[in-house]
DNA sequence: TTTAATTGTTAAATAGTTTAACTATCTCCA
DNA sequence: TGGAGATAGTTAAACTATTTAACAATTAAA
């Protein structure tokens, strides 16, 4: 592949990824009502998925400092939607669970953003939207090992 | 395709765009160092592209009001990378172009993110590369679209 | 048992954002 | 032609997200 064709890639593959992300976003933000905003969103989708976690683990998650992890969670256990519960066996650690109103909220958020990518996705061939997915899984997993590795040079 | 395989693909398509979102934002910082700012570097970007703009045109290419331009923009010209010329036809109107100071830079800072974005993506196949970020445009030109026709239920 | 490390919070500073009000300028039509 | 309304950009206030640095409480390790 000749350098002019790589930089040609290269220049359409930042060109797009921020625009498709730009947008997506604005789509999402509309959803998402002036409820909640889109970081406060993927924190409770974590919450949800995974059941319960501690602000550690967000923060790695999230790759943001934690005291960065203790203000979205401050605003969120404002409205309500945030359980803290302290482990008793090892007093320092704080688990974070959703409330009942937590998760109802972020399941009426879910369907309408999932119906949103749904009808974006359905758009396409099956086949071609399974080898667009894998090859961005590709991608993250490459990106996974250059920051485990501490690849800096790749 | 069945609703089970449409749901797996959107969980898919959300969890992976976000985390290679972040991990690729992460790694951009890092080459940014401390001198500018994602958003910084991004409007950069936009103004040496098209070599001069206006704050309204800034504003509806990066889907926020205006305001935020003018903060971004002041910030960049404290440093010294922005300049401002007031248009002698229509003096409401201020064009924003790079300083020398601001071209150079940008383009030290756009050598390295290339050659980051060109490590990552010369690791596939050029086909494969070729064919992800063929989907991948199609799927901004469908954002774009929805955008303009302003079909929220798409 | 004193020293280290870990977990989470707080406080101060900065960046980016929106809304609302404002200035300056331009357009247009009555 | 002159006044009303539109447009371009800025400012101010309020909010969210972020980092750094310091801290308290607790646990692990020497």
């Amino acid at each position: 592949m000749s350098k002019e064709n790589i930089q040609s890639i290269v220049d359409r593959y930042i060109d797009v990824s921020f625009s498709v992300t730009k947008k997506e976003e604005a789509l999402m933000t509309k959803e998402l009502g002036s409820e909640i905003t889109q970081d406060q969103h993927y924190i409770l989708r974590y919450i949800y998925r995974v059941g319960s976690c501690t602000s550690t683990e967000l923060a790695e998650a999230f790759e943001v400092k934690k005291s960065a992890i203790t203000a979205i969670i401050n605003r969120l256990w404002e409205k309500g939607f945030i359980k803290r519960t302290r482990d008793e066996k090892d007093r320092r650690v704080v688990y974070l669970t959703l409330t009942e109103q937590g998760e109802e909220f972020f399941q009426r958020i879910e369907e309408k953003i999932n119906c949103l990518i749904e009808k974006l996705i359905s758009k396409f061939e099956p086949s071609e939207m399974e080898q667009f997915i894998k090859t961005y899984e590709k991608l993250n997993q490459m990106l996974i090992e250059i920051k485990d590795n501490q690849i800096d040079h790749l």
